[in-house]
DNA sequence: AAGGTAACCAAGCAAGCGCTAGTGTAAATG
DNA sequence: CATTTACACTAGCGCTTGCTTGGTTACCTT
């Protein structure tokens, strides 16, 4: 058993994997369907992951560690303007969202079937990532670009970006940075 | 069998049934554990519902149209000032989705388990619930109480309204009203 | 050449699944 | 009084589930 490594195949198999819990759902999922659209049979899966559960832990750490990665490094980039970084921060989610679909879809909606170790190891990368939003909030409170209470504002921003994955077409005619941009336009009272 | 009627019986099953799919979600509560949790043998649940799909079509049902009735009624007997209706209507929403918080959560969360036909079915219930919200959003539009894309904001309204279920805690401070109004005060650009 | 290791497979176990068949019974209905 | 209806029961069929076992293959390193 390959237990929580790496490798490259790996990295492969949870990918994939993150597609059929994404079109079956993760209890519908059964290990026969995951082997079979990895090209390998049931009993090997076991040899790259402990169990299931493991990797759907698998799929979530990797969506939501690159949901990091990608924040951090927009906000690093881009002007100390608490608009500018309001908008970035959007754009930022919706961005790892779209392109990390599969794993976000997953960790958003296949949350509660993680066993409670795996969920409070993620909770820990999860909270980071959250913590990032509430600094952008707090900043664009405090410059009077929005009002509101800073947790009820993230909570209803994170909402509301969260739920495109419900609804938004990537195929349409908007892209993920119009959707942000109109978002932080509809909270911010006295834009041009 | 007793399909399609709306017993008495019937309905208090459905409404354990809707505590459990939370609880557990609808793949992993077993026919066993539902008749155990209303008191009966497993066998003898299939004399109140067809089969377990018709379970669920029944619990989504009953919520869906719910908050047809209350928001309907909420918005008759509101003044027809648009930012009065808006925030109405995002208090109905509120509202149902926290006394019927479990149907509420499973139609939310457990609808792409629908099989076709029923999801047929209960589409246009959802679809005449949605036809409400854009009809206030547009007036508040209309009114110049908002701006955005109609579709755009409805959607980004109710994405941070159902997501509420995933956050909110009935037994703290703040009321259901006072988030819907929180959160009505956050897209209008001019008030007080 | 030898040893180590990652990757895989065929076969199958024990448990659990949705659902059916057939029966009993008390209350409502003709 | 006879019949129907609503509701519950027991027993289990046929199938699928996650996972294990015991072994094989292909390649890399020494």
């Amino acid at each position: 058993m390959n237990v929580m490594n790496a490798s490259p195949r790996r990295k492969e198999l949870t990918r994939l994997a993150a597609q059929l819990f994404v079109q079956e759902g993760f209890d519908r999922t059964t290990v026969r369907m995951l082997a079979q659209e990895m090209g390998i049979k049931s009993g090997s899966l076991f040899h790259h992951f402990k169990d299931k559960q493991e990797i759907l832990a698998a799929v979530i750490e990797e969506g939501t560690q690159n949901a990091l990665i990608i924040a951090r490094k927009a906000l690093d980039e881009c002007a100390a303007d608490p608009e500018i970084r309001l908008r970035t921060m959007a754009r930022a989610h919706l961005e790892t969202l779209f392109t990390d679909r599969n794993a976000h879809v997953v960790a958003l909606f296949e949350w509660r079937r993680l066993d409670p170790e795996a969920r409070a190891h993620l909770s820990h990368l999860r909270d980071a990532y959250e913590a990032l939003w509430v600094t952008v909030i707090d900043d664009a409170l405090e410059a009077g670009l929005i009002r509101g209470d800073r947790f009820l504002v993230s909570r209803f921003v994170l909402g509301a970006l969260n739920w495109t994955v419900r609804w938004y077409d990537p195929n349409g005619p908007r892209s993920p940075d119009d959707l942000a941009d109109e978002l932080v336009a509809m909270i911010m009272p006295a834009s041009t």
